[in-house]
DNA sequence: TCATATTACTTAATATATTAAATAAATCAA
DNA sequence: TTGATTTATTTAATATATTAAGTAATATGA
């Protein structure tokens, strides 16, 4: 029968696993936060910015329009991030942080990279390094 | 004002692209055999044995029970796999690919294949060895 | 043996992913 | 200028993710 590779030398199955062993390190701390990934994923693109198109928040947050739709919706009434339009075109939205965003982001930041160094010291600075070079010319080798 | 790291620093971030950037690759094959990427994980490792409890199952898709009991009633309602329990444990369900579950996976195989030839193709056999190498070493330090 | 704990899975509730279709504003072409 | 097209976002429908709670079968210990 054909046989497919194991998933030991799957490349899509170990990124999958590579994601899950980072992001569960990072999620219960979001968690008692009271923000989901894609939450605190929105939050940091807009920590970035005064303020930025709902399309362009779509492609850095990596969320897809039909999800970011209910997720700033979701942040809006939590009053974390505010929505307006621009008037030069009225399909636009624009997004940003309110005061309470901005300190709950501040409030994040230190413990996120407090684990992100925890996980340096794990793998060892070189090896990361390396790692985030690979996957940074795999993505720009695959971009479609 | 503390700052995170750039998201092309981030670990997380660029595992979250990668997995992207990979698996569009493989959806529209996969969709076009009717299939989603969790099932076509699912008929994955039952092609690899008689019969798996529902518990390995989802440690080896890497999908959590509560999704996995769905998607499993969804795959019986297409007669792709039959649940079974074992008398010895009344608790437990194995999960079994039918006959007409074999035949679905082994047309996807040599489709996938050709897919997974043509990545190797633009990275490069050897980064891509590399790159798989580091993965796992990746998730074994992680391994919580 | 019988109450208690554990195991294996399912249900429930809420959040997100994916694809297609809908809507409304802006642009373009005749 | 106006009808057709494109753009930006939202709605809708179905599938999956996540966390907590529920259920039933099995194992454990006094």
């Amino acid at each position: 029968m054909a046989k497919l590779r194991n998933i030991n030398r799957s490349l899509p199955m170990q990124l999958l696993l590579a994601r899950e062993s980072t992001m569960s390190l990072f999620r219960p701390m979001l968690r008692s936060f009271g923000l989901t990934d894609q939450q605190w994923r929105v939050l940091r693109v807009l920590a970035g910015c005064d303020y930025v198109e709902a399309f362009e928040l779509s492609q850095r947050s990596m969320i897809l329009p039909p999800s970011l739709t209910r997720i700033v919706k979701n942040l809006e009434e939590d009053r974390l991030v505010k929505r307006t339009t621009v008037s030069e075109d009225q399909r636009k939205v624009l997004i940003t942080l309110t005061a309470k965003g901005s300190r709950k982001y501040k409030q994040v930041v230190p413990e996120s990279e407090k684990i992100y160094r925890s996980i340096e010291k794990k793998l060892g600075k070189p090896a990361l390094e390396d790692l985030l070079k690979q996957l940074v010319t795999l993505n720009k080798n695959l971009e479609n």
